[in-house]
DNA sequence: CCAAAAGTGTTCATCCTACACCCATGC
DNA sequence: GCATGGGTGTAGGATGAACACTTTTGG
């Protein structure tokens, strides 16, 4: 692992993870930013983060992260990238790995949000972040897309039942793209991970559209 | 970024650097590895690494790694992934970071390997390795598909000039499968990054083939 | 002549895209 | 009736897998 004699010469490094919480609400993919609590730049919008503690993993401190926030410990988590420019953190010398997340907005704890003073920001017209956050919000949107092209993307964003064109305008979201109605349907329902219900939404469309669910995993 | 009011609160870790050295020679992939230099585990056979110190990224302490042992510094560089398992480490708590670097063994230098110790190992009979090497070299090797699905791996593989039958037999390393001749021929050419060259190779076939080189990115 | 690699062409299945078309119904 | 979304079908293009076939030449 090294070439040292012995570990105790390392510098050693503050480490902190980054999340990118995405959520979906009405028609908008959306990120959960944070107005920074500290100096410096306090007051300016940030990813939620927070530094590692030496006896857990990278994702169990992103997951302590995001129970903090949104009350939720099962939340999906993927590693984005590890981000460690040595200035780019104005205050300090922080090595910070980024995080994404899916989340339900209309189903976390609306009140742990408001109490960080947290708010969505619509991907398209997110603020000015701070420090290096928005590339790590870039390279979190290329890896969702890359889960939405190889899967149907949705089970942690969507409420439990929808229809075909939510998870269609949901993904057009994520592309940035409009997609073709009629190809979409064809292939959400040929990938076999959504169970058709018998009810159906009557408020989108006259005709009315049937409800879906995600299909256990 | 964080919760707390100041960052000289936060742990400090010790933070590393794994580099899974890819190289290709006689139809084998192979990775370059080291008997480990100190405790524990000493001997052992493991990626090269070395901790990272606090005026360098990530992606420079990989470099460096890269250029102490083969002399180079132009090298591709590829984060895998961080990894960060509290107890990975058996003698002290590290965090690693993953790179992947793709290299000509016989362009490097190979005294300085030498020096170290190091040994190329088939990809296909790697040694049993330290810590969680083998999830690193795992991944590493995931990246690397992914890679040679995207676009033509082999410019920093293969040696300046090439036959088309050489770059299918690197990509028959990284797929571990056998790949249909006039398929790849046509896909490889049909990529634009590659020169036909007027000699031909006479020693692999009686016929001989066309050699090629990559035109410059 | 024969084996073996070089190189080209053909067929078939699959997937995606664009787009036409009918259905149901609230206004 | 008509606009709107729901839902289905189809033609064309691109891609890739399987495989036949011809070329060249050392042994």
């Amino acid at each position: 692992m090294m070439n040292t004699i012995t570990y105790s010469k390392a510098e050693k490094h503050l480490v902190a993870v980054d999340c990118i919480i995405f959520g979906y609400d009405e028609g908008d993919l959306q990120v959960l930013l944070f107005p920074r609590a500290i100096m410096p730049e306090q007051g300016c919008w940030s990813l939620m983060g927070g530094f590692v503690n030496l006896d857990e993993s990278l994702e169990s401190a992103a997951k302590r992260v995001l129970f903090n926030i949104t009350g939720f410990h099962d939340i999906r988590l993927d590693q984005v990238g590890a981000f460690s420019e040595p200035n780019r953190d104005s205050g300090e010398r922080v090595i910070s790995i980024a995080f994404s997340a899916l989340i339900r907005p209309n189903q976390h704890d609306k009140e742990l949000i408001r109490e960080h003073g947290a708010q969505w920001w619509p991907i398209n017209k997110l603020p000015k972040l701070i420090f290096d956050h928005e590339k790590m919000v870039e390279k979190a949107l290329l890896h969702l897309q890359a889960l939405a092209d190889s899967e149907l993307v949705g089970r942690d964003l969507l409420p439990e039942r929808f229809t075909l064109m939510q998870v269609r305008q949901l993904h057009e979201a994520i592309f940035r793209k409009p997609l073709d109605p009629g190809n979409f349907r064809k292939k959400a329902l040929s990938m076999g991970v959504l169970n058709k219900l018998t009810i159906k939404n009557t408020s989108e469309s006259k005709k009315g559209a049937f409800y879906y669910e995600f299909s256990q995993p």
